[in-house]
DNA sequence: AAAGATCCCAACCGCCTAAAC
DNA sequence: CGTTTAGGCGGTTGGGATCTT
């Protein structure tokens, strides 16, 4: 069997923290370092388990962790690390200095996840919930429409509704990409997708892997949607800009010091942004890319870091995604 | 003002892994 | 080489705080 769990024992308290015991752990700590934390207990005088003391200590008593309200970088760090590590807290938490893992997935459970949803975003995948803009489509159509009826309107309304416009046409121009757009798994196949004529979505490129007709009709009969213009970063927009193109475009997802990319004439979806790709190779201590050795796959490849860890989460990464492996550089 | 609903987060639980034995 | 142990991690929960009706 197992290991019994360290706080089996009877009589040992359980439960929030006193100030008393606060007092206690943390002058011990400050004199004798923590040691042996099964242990610690005891030699301090507390009636508590060892693991309750480390996550006391870990994700509260220590000198340097940073209490208060998140700032909009830390947010962003976490979105960015998120999209591509997942739920990797521990490893989220090591860019984040004074954070701790526990905070941080509480602040995601309770903030930022509800955002990613309300913004129409997947919190797992950090890609559109392309099935929730299909739902809303009659909306989106009204919105996109909006302005004429504003133009003799109030400024005020009018911002708002132009920036209503402004998501509206995002999603939709997303929408058309899809219908012009061969999938991932497609452009694994096929080397060269540049292909500008339109092509019938197939089943996944959308969360269910149905789309109804009527929708199908709706997308068709609109005309292209020009790109916005305000230079936005949101996710609609990079998308569009890519796969309407059949190209990786400037704003898109893409690995500057990947070899080839930018050569490659295939399009592809990925989750991790621009920004994230650049945090995480520049964290690791990027060195190169290099194909795996030996080859898990035909296509495989590695980032070369010296963080064993998180390589091994962003290799994870790169190999889930066919159409990314496709553009990678063919092991001989 | 009170009751119910919802939010928030500290703490717990159970599992995993590496090291020690 | 198998077993035990300590530490670490992510998921979940209990209950206080806050909001809504």
């Amino acid at each position: 069997m197992g290991r019994s769990p360290c706080c089996e024992e009877t009589g040992l308290k359980k439960g929030p923290w006193t100030s008393e015991e606060d007092e206690i752990l943390t002058n011990y700590i400050k004199r004798n370092g923590h040691g042996s934390w099964r242990a610690l207990p005891k030699l301090a005088g507390l009636n508590r388990c060892g693991k309750s003391c480390r996550l006391r200590w870990t994700n509260y008593l220590r000198p340097d962790i940073k209490r208060g309200k998140f700032s909009p970088e830390e947010e962003n760090t976490i979105l960015n690390l998120h999209a591509v590590l997942g739920n990797k807290w521990s490893a989220i938490a090591g860019h984040l200095q004074g954070r701790t893992d526990n905070e941080i997935k509480n602040y995601w459970n309770t903030h930022l996840k509800k955002r990613l949803i309300n913004s129409g975003i997947d919190p797992v995948t950090h890609r559109p919930r392309t099935v929730d803009i299909f739902s809303s489509l009659p909306h989106l159509l009204a919105l996109v429409n909006l302005k004429e009826l504003l133009m003799d309107h109030q400024s005020s309304i009018e911002e708002h509704a132009l920036r209503l416009q402004a998501e509206a046409t995002a999603k939709l121009h997303y929408l058309q990409s899809l219908l012009h757009t061969p999938t991932p798994s497609a452009a694994t196949t096929s080397s060269v997708v540049n292909d500008p004529s339109p092509s019938m979505p197939s089943g996944n490129n959308h969360g269910n892997g149905l789309m109804d007709i009527e929708t199908l009709k709706m997308l068709s009969s609109l005309p292209q949607i020009e790109p916005l213009a305000c230079g936005s970063q949101s996710v609609f927009g990079s998308l569009s800009s890519a796969s309407n193109s059949g190209q990786v475009g400037e704003d898109f997802f893409s690995f500057p010091r990947l070899p080839e990319l930018r050569n490659s004439s295939s399009s592809f979806q990925a989750t991790p942004s621009r920004e994230s790709c650049m945090m995480v190779e520049d964290s690791l201590n990027f060195t190169g890319w290099q194909p795996t050795q030996p080859p898990k796959s035909s296509s495989s490849h590695q980032l070369l870091v010296d963080d064993g860890v998180s390589c091994s989460a962003w290799s994870e990464i790169l190999l889930e995604d066919p159409s990314f492996s496709s553009l990678l550089p063919q092991i001989p």
